[in-house]
DNA sequence: TATTGTTATACTCTATAACTATA
DNA sequence: TATAGTTATAGAGTATAACAATA
């Protein structure tokens, strides 16, 4: 009987929420660069894949409110990270976009993730980390449901 | 070929990083209590699973400074949630137990919980909840590894 | 009148450093 | 001398409320 019984589903978000809470704190200790912030890191992440966005777009997408995302897109822009440009068509908007610099640094801290991913592996087994990979895009969905 | 790529391990990483730090910050708001933290529910949940612990064990468990479970510690005991007795073989030590009324508390919030679960199960359909039960309890292994 | 973004301010959570008491 | 827990203090990150400019 394979069925989708919701206890079963709620025992694993049970799980899953202090899995999350918990990995979120360690996470921001594991910074890959030091002076930036995890969100800050997320906003970069945005960037790099949808290429453009304005402020309000970026606050939605990180679950942040719009003053939060103010100071966060300022301290990006004050480090080069971004630039802030005004909206062709509605001049109350601005477009935010990542420099070349901020490329780099991805780069750069795509190699310190993968020492830190080497340390991870040494404790997790094949069949676990077939489990990661298939619930990493489900996570995903989850995050900007 | 279904080997185990590094390079897929560290995407998956990748991905898995900013989509616990986005649920993270929506779990932050997403309370099942309003008057608790998500880390004072996540000291209920290990003191349920547990029993009883040191807080000293509860700041190793949870991954946070003892200063800040001392804090933690005494918030719960001011809302009747826990209860804290000398240690009896140690008098450095102190012993943190969970209340009856924590356990009522436990069991509204399960009902709580589900109503959430029951909005986001319409947006997920088995073969994704499958993926999530089965990386649940890898996540808690990462959690504190 | 509604919406985008900003400024000013306050709150929550956690950390570090220094201290007390017990081992 | 080392360890468990606490107190005092500071810092990071985010929120809310009030405001400006534009639609």
């Amino acid at each position: 009987m394979p069925d989708l019984s919701h206890g079963d589903n709620a025992a694993a978000v049970n799980s899953l929420r202090s899995a999350v809470m918990r990995l979120s704190r360690r996470l921001k200790h594991q910074r890959v660069d030091e002076s930036l912030s995890p969100t800050e890191m997320s906003v970069l992440g945005t960037l790099a894949r949808c290429g453009s966005a304005t402020p309000g777009e970026l606050a939605r997408k990180e679950h942040v409110q719009p003053p939060s995302m103010t100071r966060i897109v300022a301290l990006l822009e004050a480090k080069g990270l971004v630039r802030l440009e005004p909206h062709p068509e509605d001049r109350r908007q601005k477009v935010v976009t990542q420099t070349e610099r901020a490329e780099a640094m991805l780069e750069e801290s795509r190699r310190k993730r993968n020492a830190w991913l080497a340390g991870l592996a040494a404790d997790l087994d094949e069949d676990e980390w077939k489990r990661l990979r298939a619930a990493a895009p489900v996570l995903e969905k989850l995050a900007h449901l």
